[in-house]
DNA sequence: GACTCATTGTACCGCTCGGTACAGTGTCGG
DNA sequence: CCGACACTGTACCGAGCGGTACAATGAGTC
């Protein structure tokens, strides 16, 4: 039987998931091991720092994809505005328009905080700095940028809890439309 | 010896602290145990459902004291400006300016969701409602008066996961203070 | 065919979990 | 003085936890 977790990448995907829909300590290494079709065996294997681990791996595969596909476009795009408009399109496509939750931002707030607080501190460190270095670009005061790019990662991340809580994706959809406004991407509407 | 727990308001603090620090999964019945002073006996004896009604009974702990000093005010000044900035002021002492995470929002994104999600629901529903109508009265557009609400609802819970991702307090005071500005409290500055 | 070595399944470890049972214990009203 | 009863400590339960050990397995290489 070929295995069904091809690579490193779609195991911690699919790992991701199971840390998003249960929280650190709920993904138990039965669950991690039924998500993935592996044995705990396999799993010691690819991650013999056990839970911690792969919590930490799964942390850097989601960061490095915001790397790639929400701070590169902010810090490469020629237009600012396009790389905002960037972000923000594959920031609503990663959540799934709301349907889907931070584990990062879930992990800040649980037990696990500790654990990876450096990583955690990192990523939305960056994705703040990298959205106010756009927002520099595109003529903002460098103050007025940095308080305008917290404001709306701030957004972000409260729009996905309550979308969360009211079980309704549209609370995120208005919330994405507020910020692109804000960020001045739609001058009259 | 007299008992460390007086009534079952202070209990239902401490727990909510447990709760609050380490996750519902991670609020092992012994941490709850030492933090309370309390045995298992006589915390089967207050909640007979076991950590499933002590958690719903935290939840709506916090939940009767913002009817009392956040909806309130909200829904019962005269003047809704008063009204809301009297809700702010309230929510910042409430989250120790950012150094409190909001726990039934951390509920929200956790494990335990599916289990309170009436609560949670009621809470943020009731928040943005009382809000968006003391905007209105204060003289809002009913549908400019909603997303104002829902803006600064999520603004405050993005906050929340910000500060403390960044371990950083100020980031909580930054986005209040704008918060302020954007319900119109400050006119000018 | 024999060696290598990444990969896997299985059995097992000690521990902690949430929860139960129950025998006290202290403090009441009568 | 006595029963009633709210409260508490302790021992215990089965289950599941994260983690370890180890013996297969199987494909690639010489």
């Amino acid at each position: 039987m070929r295995r069904i977790a091809p690579d490193r990448d779609g195991l911690l995907a699919m790992i991701g998931e199971v840390f998003r829909e249960h929280g650190y300590e709920g993904a138990s290494l039965a669950l991690i091991g039924a998500a993935t079709g592996l044995g705990k065996g396999s799993l010691y294997h690819f991650f013999p720092g056990g839970k911690e681990e792969m919590g930490r791996a799964v942390i850097a595969h989601i960061d490095c994809w915001f790397e790639e596909n929400v701070f590169a476009p902010l810090r490469d795009s020629t237009d600012p505005q396009v790389g905002i408009e960037r972000m923000l399109a594959a920031t609503d496509s990663y959540f799934r328009s709301g349907r889907r939750v931070c584990l990062i931002g879930a992990f800040a707030l649980e037990e696990p905080r500790d654990l990876f607080a450096d990583q955690i501190r990192d990523y939305f460190g960056r994705w703040v700095t990298h959205l106010a270095d756009a927002l520099a670009r595109a003529g903002h005061q460098p103050g007025e940028a940095s308080e305008l790019a917290e404001e709306a990662v701030a957004a972000i991340q409260g729009a996905l809890t309550l979308a969360r809580a009211a079980d309704d994706a549209d609370v995120f959809a208005r919330a994405l439309r507020r910020v692109r406004v804000r960020l001045g991407l739609t001058a009259g509407g």
